[in-house]
RNA sequence: GCGCCAGUAGCUCAGUUGGAUAGAGCAACGGACUUCUAAUCCGUAGGCCGGGGGUUCGAAUCCUCCCUGGCGCGCCA
């Protein structure tokens, strides 16, 4: 509907700007919005007001003869100027019963948008080092990551999701050690407390325990000192495959499911690292200098240099960073989007940088910072510390709370605003428990139309219902919030933010329960209204398009 | 010290990218089940949008200076 206001405010734009002798070229953009104050009609636009600078008149002036040209629409009842200069208008009521058949006749293909016009997008997420199990931050990005990409793709965009797996550098190496000294440890050869530095958590333990049942004792001799080498590649690989496993379990368990999984390591093993150097160098973006060689990000916006070879020869994990870019922009994608953990926010421009540099345009890349979870019970914290290898996983979590609440809300906030994870509210089986919300609303419509198909009931109205006894103030809210959902789901699109569906959601749960309060679908004698049948049908339509967005089941009974 | 993000009701947070009288949930108080599901609804109360200055028809939103909190400032990843 608002595509199509646009349109006769952009026709008596022009017709009026024709009379005035004035260029249409050059004008600001058309903006319809949705008044806050019923009372000021189905839409309003501003345009007056921003025409008036330019046109050297005033806004009132302006929108009276706007007004004169809308007035012409058969659509718009009632075209008003208000206050300094909006246009508010109103659309005959027969409109919005169109709208809602059109949205009928659409079923779940309902804002299916092709804003994206197809374009490639790469949604990078999660990426954990596999020294460990994903916790629950982890779990946030990959909430937000996995949504990002079903909104994308429902508007339009052509979606993959993609983890790159960190399992190259200093960190593997430290694993490695870990689990081999938790293997010493059980073979007597090793006492006390795990040396500092190490990674030392239970899991590793237990890792070590069923390597000695099922390989025996010999895996490494046991007067092996900790500096040696020996065995080391062994225990890193098979602590990490484990580990990857587990996080592949878990992410499936959270309902998320990866196109591709890219090992940083093959980076290095493939010269591809090399290459992207390589590439950097001929553009003259590199230099020596004591000793390492150095990227010129400063001269891309970063606020320093970066080096990228390091003296002793070792090449920075910035260095694999940038091949591995270089190479999601030679598999063709349109837009790069990569979820990340907000304390690597200083990581940013020297990605951006290097992107440049390689002749990307920066605006194809896009970094979301999802800001830090803490936990509570009963809102009093729960202290986790990844140092004592203490932490909640993100297995955890799904297990105590499920799935569904767990997803639902790590998307009430925005990304980059810090989120506090209530255990016991998220585990709550009543009302206090945001999620049971929209689900209930979905339900409770389901019900009603089993009780019309169990029952045999009879619908008045014509058939198939055209939506024409729709005259309630609330009904024509609902109908008006079902057709605002392509623009929420653009928008959601368009500034990478899921929350918003998360709040749509809300919002249209709310008018479904108000209206279900208020109002009865199948009246005292049994009988069944045919329209108002028709908006429920199209409300348990939008809620299960949100909350198959959101990765969230839609219960028909709960 | 420099940079990034945040600061909105008692608490947790939205706020359609500059619009009209700033919203929701929780908590508090008062109501609604012989009903298509009360995991719901209706009502009351709650505000110097961190503070000052600026930009303009108009600012929670933009620019600037302070205050507070989180994070980042490695030849770690």
């Amino acid at each position: 509907m608002k595509k199509s206001v646009t349109r006769y405010v952009e026709k008596a734009v022009a017709a009026v700007a024709a009379a005035r002798g004035v260029a249409v070229a050059g004008l600001p953009e058309i903006a319809i919005e949705l008044p806050r104050e019923k009372s000021f009609g189905d839409f309003s636009s501003n345009i007056a007001m921003q025409l008036a600078g330019r046109w050297h008149d005033n806004p009132r002036a302006i929108g009276a003869a706007l007004k004169a040209e809308l007035e012409k629409e058969d659509d718009l009842v009632e075209v008003t100027v208000a206050g300094p200069g909006f246009i508010n208008m109103t659309l005959d009521v027969a409109c919005w019963h169109r709208c809602l058949r059109e949205i009928a006749a659409q079923k779940s293909d309902y804002a299916r948008l092709d804003c994206g016009a197809g374009q490639r997008v790469l949604v990078e997420f999660v990426s954990a080092n596999p020294t460990g199990p994903l916790h629950i931050g982890h779990g946030r990005g990959a909430a937000v990551g996995d949504v990002l990409a079903r909104i994308l793709s429902r508007a339009g965009y052509a979606v993959e999701r993609e983890y790159y797996v960190n399992d190259a550098g200093n960190q593997m190496q430290v694993l490695g050690r870990s689990l081999r000294w938790r293997y010493l440890e059980l073979l007597g050869a090793r006492h006390g407390e795990i040396p500092e530095g190490y990674y030392r958590g239970e899991y590793l333990a237990a890792m070590a325990r069923d390597l000695l049942r099922e390989q025996g004792d010999a895996l490494v001799a046991v007067s092996v000192a900790e500096e040696d080498e020996v065995g080391l590649d062994f225990f890193t690989r098979t602590a990490a495959d484990a580990i990857l496993l587990g996080i592949r379990d878990d992410l499936k368990l959270f309902g998320v499911d990866f196109e591709r999984w890219t090992s940083e390591k093959e980076f290095f093993a493939s010269g591809k690292v090399d290459l992207a150097l390589a590439e950097l160098k001929e553009k003259g973006v590199l230099y020596q200098d004591e000793g390492a060689l150095w990227f010129a990000s400063s001269r891309f916006g970063d606020e320093k240099d970066r080096v990228v070879v390091r003296a002793n020869g070792v090449k920075t994990y910035f260095a694999s960073d940038i091949a591995y870019h270089r190479e999601k922009y030679e598999r063709g994608y349109d837009l790069v989007v990569d979820v990340w953990g907000a304390d690597h926010h200083g990581y940013v421009p020297r990605l951006r940088a290097a992107i440049e540099a390689l002749g990307h345009c920066p605006e194809s890349f896009a970094a979301i910072l999802v800001q830090l979870v803490s936990l509570s019970r009963r809102g009093t914290p729960v202290a986790m510390s990844t140092r004592a290898g203490e932490f909640i996983t993100l297995e955890e979590v799904v297990r105590e709370v499920g799935r569904d609440a767990a997803r639902y809300f790590f998307l009430t906030r925005r990304s980059d605003s810090q989120l506090e994870f209530d255990l016991e509210l998220a585990k709550a089986q009543n009302s206090d428990n945001p999620v049971y919300y929209a689900q209930y609303a979905h339900a409770r419509i389901c019900s009603i139309f089993r009780k019309v198909a169990e029952e045999g009931l009879e619908i008045e109205g014509e058939t198939p219902a055209l939506g024409a006894g729709l005259t309630l103030p609330e009904e024509l809210e609902l109908i008006k919030k079902l057709d605002d959902f392509t623009v929420v789901l653009e928008a959601a699109a368009r500034t990478l933010e899921p929350h918003r569906v998360t709040y749509y959601l809300d919002d249209l749960a709310a008018q479904l329960h108000s209206y279900y309060n208020r109002n009865r679908i199948i009246n005292e004698e049994g009988k069944v209204s045919g329209d108002r049948l028709l908006l429920m049908t199209v409300i348990r339509q939008v809620l299960n398009i949100c909350l198959t967005l959101l990765g969230v089941s839609a219960p028909e009974k709960m």
